[in-house]
DNA sequence: TAATAAAACTAACGCGCGTTAATAGTTAGC
DNA sequence: GCTAACTATTAACGCGCGTTAGTTTTATTA
């Protein structure tokens, strides 16, 4: 292992201080430098392969250039996570222009504070975004007096802290009246997620809202409640199906969930849309490819995951925006697996027709 | 923003000095220190909410806690990437045990070099973790030269850096032996990525293996390049059913991408597994949903992610393990997307059957 | 009781860098 | 030619903690 290089050796290089490198290498516009003298020190640098030190300068500025993202699910609900990528994804993009990093960690549900208060207080971060909170979180009152800044993306009714998110409620409203507009009155649901996450509760209250402006009773029978992934849709969905309960069409509150949803359908013999009509929720890439194609509410990862980066990085600049929350438009992509009621194909050429068509076009 | 709480205070507290509250603090062995005094500075620690800064940790012992993974390939494919979220997840589980961080980065071609400098020489990290590398990384020497341990998921020929891979040649080949099992002679290969990507080179030699050992000729005709992701995969299945090329069968090395696959098939009015058998790679979550569902080359992603991690560990405490490689088992999982050649439904009832038998044992 | 060993604790330095306050050098004004 | 006003540079301190070498206290032995 070579010795390590520091300011100091580049300083020595270059024939001036450590102080004027510092001043050269960070670009101080305070101080002024003469031009040959940058010139030779930023030639010693790069003839040493000079990189700061960043533990070091992390303790003398205060700054760590890194940012914390926490995922408040166990590890099994990351896994079969499809939405997680576009977060990410959107988040490193951003985090690279300002050549900052990326610090990820779950939390699973009763160890939050202790996370919490290990992450801001000991000082791993500059600033934190924390996805998918819980209403029964007890660490968040934690976050709302750390001492760095911090993003909900999602909703915490009450809480104080700044956040992110889809307008929930509108959507699931705008995707369950599609149904109603096609004539369905006997609409199930199946949640996303449990009622502690709150996007899993403003989707089913939009889902109420709907039934509610069109006259329709609320049915608890008709109420699912999933657990993230495919696995628990296609349980739920199954539960719906052995209940004699009578339906024509299903609000899935998460795409992922759907799909688990669609193979239960099939596997009962029923078809989609012909007998159940399925409208999900995310539109995840797979949405427009799956057979049939998945009428969903499109949500942008990348765009949460970049809004709420933006708002972590004015928070950390100390510029305080005016308004505690930042709620990101949907719409509704109608596809194939929604259509009118009682528009059932002839066996044979209809059906046909319905599963050739093209499947790309969203 | 109060006073931070510094290891002077706790000491203070405690009516010790800060050298003890380090040893009692970090359970320092080599040092003993009686029980009513180890007492004391915890409970003093506890009472101040004390947390040591982690820089000046790293500072000092030069150990960041943390470990970096990269990710080379542009943001676009990483939101699309289903695979990521298994391999983040059995990162995240192995090093939440040893209390470490993760620092995630993805690194476009062309900047490798920079990327691999910038995180190894400033010490972000104790260690680093190389996903999907690409045969032409520029950047791979710097890391076979870098002062902190290297582990490559994917597998560079010829790179004296470790790694942890699946067998791919291995598992195309069964797969595609599968296929010609099944009594299929003219099959189709769609890649999951370029060729830079080694495991596409892979796959795509053990289908030509199994071809070769079947007495088959190899049609270059009948391989198309993917790219990650399902776009791409329906792309690629057009330009083959566009070709005048006849097959019975398509291996896809990638589920991300035979889905798009499948969307195409259908679009051309064919059925799957009746007119083409399809087989996967990845066995994503989905596969055993999709329908047909999808026969696939099962790989944990989550495994790999472990192993990945044990093996870094290790050469982070210097043990250099034997092996410079880890190599892990696949195994194939037929599902409804292959079956023999010809035996093409009656219209109606086998179909039926086919279509609406259970979607979810694997 | 004195000599010695072991246990318990601490003073002080260094990790590498940012930054302030002070110093040397240079130009402009009269 | 001398002060004033910059400009360019540096010495030195502090960030908070780990750790070595050394000091004090307690236990053990002769």
């Amino acid at each position: 292992m070579s010795k390590r290089i520091t300011s100091q050796d580049v300083a020595d290089l270059a024939g001036v201080s450590r102080t004027t490198v510092s001043f050269v290498l960070n670009n101080d516009q305070r101080f002024s430098i003469r031009p040959e003298t940058a010139e030779k020190v930023r030639s010693a640098a790069r003839q040493l392969g000079y990189y700061p030190n960043a533990s070091a300068r992390a303790l003398a500025s205060n700054q760590t250039k890194n940012i914390g993202l926490i995922i408040s699910r166990g590890p099994q609900y990351v896994a079969s996570d499809t939405f997680l990528p576009q977060i990410i994804s959107g988040l490193l993009d951003a985090l690279k222009q300002n050549s900052q990093g990326l610090l990820l960690e779950w939390v699973e549900p009763g160890q939050q504070l202790q996370t919490y208060l290990e992450l801001t207080r000991a000082h791993h971060i500059d600033g934190l975004i924390l996805m998918t909170p819980r209403l029964d979180d007890p660490g968040l009152k934690a976050l709302e007096e750390a001492d760095i800044p911090v993003v909900l993306m999602g909703t915490i009714p009450g809480s104080s802290l700044h956040s992110v998110d889809v307008d929930n409620l509108a959507a699931a409203e705008t995707a369950v009246s599609h149904l109603i507009g096609l004539g369905h009155r006997r609409i199930a649901c199946i949640t996303n997620a449990a009622t502690p996450y709150t996007s899993a509760n403003q989707r089913l209250d939009g889902y109420k809202l709907a039934l509610q402006k069109a006259g329709i009773a609320f049915d608890p029978q008709l109420v699912r409640e999933a657990d993230f992934d495919t696995q628990s849709g296609y349980k739920q969905m199954c539960s719906l199906l052995e209940s004699d309960q009578d339906f024509s069409a299903v609000f899935v509150a998460s795409d992922n969930v759907a799909v688990g949803a669609y193979s239960a359908i099939r596997e009962a013999g029923l078809s989609i849309p012909e007998d159940i009509s399925v409208v999900g929720f995310d539109d995840i890439p797979l949405a427009s490819f799956i057979c049939p194609t998945l009428t969903s509410v499109a949500v942008s990862g990348q765009e949460i995951a970049v809004e709420s980066y933006n708002l972590l990085n004015r928070l950390m600049r100390g510029d305080l925006p005016e308004s505690r929350s930042v709620i990101l438009p949907t719409r509704l992509i109608p596809r194939q697996s929604s259509r009118e009621i009682g528009r059932r194909a002839k066996k044979g050429s209809e059906k046909k027709s319905a599963q050739f068509v093209s499947c790309v076009n969203n």
